[in-house]
DNA sequence: TCTGGGGTCCTAGGACCC
DNA sequence: TCTGGGGTCCTAGGACCC
């Protein structure tokens, strides 16, 4: 989806269409915008001028991204750069909403959908009455028409041979796209790409990559797997290969069971255990009590219970215990979170605190733990990364 | 310019077991 | 006397993604 929580804005407030407006901080002082309702003139909008506070920009128009603000970027540099621009709070609900409704359309299209996030799927057009017209192209477009005639909203689809190339065309032809990518034109239009380019290439291997003097697909594919193997490791060397010369076997995958839950949060100033005592044993009891009612209202309970610091150099810590059983209930997650918070050095001051439960397991029709679902041998899962090769 | 929140997967060492 | 070869589970950290 283009610019996806801040297109769900502008639906709600048409009279910012065609501004700088961005998405983001929350909390302070914006929630006024919301129950003022969607009649707001222009004026009464907040400005990122004069913005101070530790939020991030999560999403900015198109106009916004003129002046060069984007994605995590923290919204004080933000305000240097574009102090004009509308600030709106997240309104992770309404967003959701949207994204259940764009994936139902597709779905309703084209039933092999895999989920990747609010604004982001892969589907699998193989099997779709139509999907090979021109290459995948009318299928893209009645998909992306079906969504705008119903939603307002648009979006960018790239069609290849596999996900891999496909989310990459993705990224061709932004806001309200489509790309048809052919395996022939690897040469000519995805080795020129910087290697930042696939997913699965973050900064670190970036850089990596860069001091090794690689700095497109093309350079990455014309090195031999060996060198690649001896300088990256067996797996993400085999898959940096793989991924170089445009070679990705992972299935569309249409189903998954959750591994864990959290629940994080970013204080207002660093805080310390000792002398803000008070305030982070009320934030740390809300964190417990919110990741146990997600785990109870999903229907899932945990055996692994652990806590994350961010200190104030940005450093994080992680400790985490396993129980015997597994649970959604706070008092235990609590109790239990609060033992590992032992276990950490608890003299330097920290800005984040979080609450994490993992092993989960779903919770059956007589509210006791499933098993874990044995692979079936009728639908073999989806080998692993490091498997394939 | 001091940098959110919610996730997944991988690695690696140690405990423990047969 | 200087010592195996698996396997699984637990824990901590880190890279990466939306």
């Amino acid at each position: 989806m283009d610019a996806f929580y801040a297109s769900v804005e502008l639906l709600r407030y048409p009279q910012l269409k065609g501004l700088p407006v961005v998405i983001g901080g929350g909390r302070r002082g914006v929630d006024s915008v919301l129950a003022a309702g969607p009649e707001l003139p222009l004026e009464a909008f907040p400005r990122l001028a004069g913005y101070t506070g530790r939020g991030v920009i999560t999403t900015a128009t198109y106009a916004a991204r003129q002046f060069g603000v984007g994605s995590a970027m923290g919204l004080m540099k933000a305000a240097r750069l574009c102090p004009q621009a509308i600030l709106l709070p997240v309104d992770f609900d309404e967003y959701r909403k949207f994204s259940r409704w764009f994936k139902s359309i597709i779905t309703d299209i084209a039933p092999l959908m895999e989920d990747r996030g609010v604004d982001e799927v892969y589907i699998d057009f193989t099997d779709v009455p139509g999907g090979q017209r021109e290459g995948g192209r009318v299928l893209a477009r009645l998909i992306q028409k079906s969504i705008f005639e119903a939603t307002g909203l648009t979006c960018s689809v790239g069609v290849a041979p596999n996900k891999l190339l496909a989310k990459m065309a993705s990224e061709f032809n932004k806001p309200n796209g489509i790309s048809v990518l052919h395996e022939h034109e690897l040469r000519d239009r995805i080795w020129p790409l910087s290697c930042r380019k696939v997913n699965g290439i973050g900064p670190k291997a970036e850089q990596k990559l860069v001091a090794h003097g690689i700095h497109t697909l093309g350079d990455l594919a014309q090195r031999p797997r060996d060198w690649l193997l001896a300088h990256f490791g067996k797996a993400y060397g085999a898959w940096l290969h793989e991924a170089a010369w445009g070679r990705d076997a992972r299935p569309v995958v249409t189903e998954s069971e959750p591994v864990s839950m959290s629940r994080e949060t970013t204080f207002e100033r660093d805080l310390h255990a000792r002398h803000d005592r008070a305030e982070l044993s009320q934030v740390f009891t809300q964190l417990c009590e919110r990741v146990a009612a997600d785990l109870q209202r999903k229907g899932y309970v945990g055996r692994t219970i652990g806590v994350k610091l961010r200190y104030d150099d940005f450093r994080i810590v992680t400790r985490d215990q396993t129980l015997g059983e597994a649970t959604a209930d706070a008092a235990l997650i609590r109790r239990t979170a609060g033992l590992c918070l032992k276990r950490v050095d608890l003299t330097r001051r920290f800005r984040l605190l979080g609450v994490r439960v993992g092993g989960l397991q779903r919770l059956g029709e007589d509210g006791l733990p499933q098993p874990p679902a044995a692979p079936s041998a009728a639908a073999p899962t989806a080998p692993a990364m490091d498997q394939l090769f």
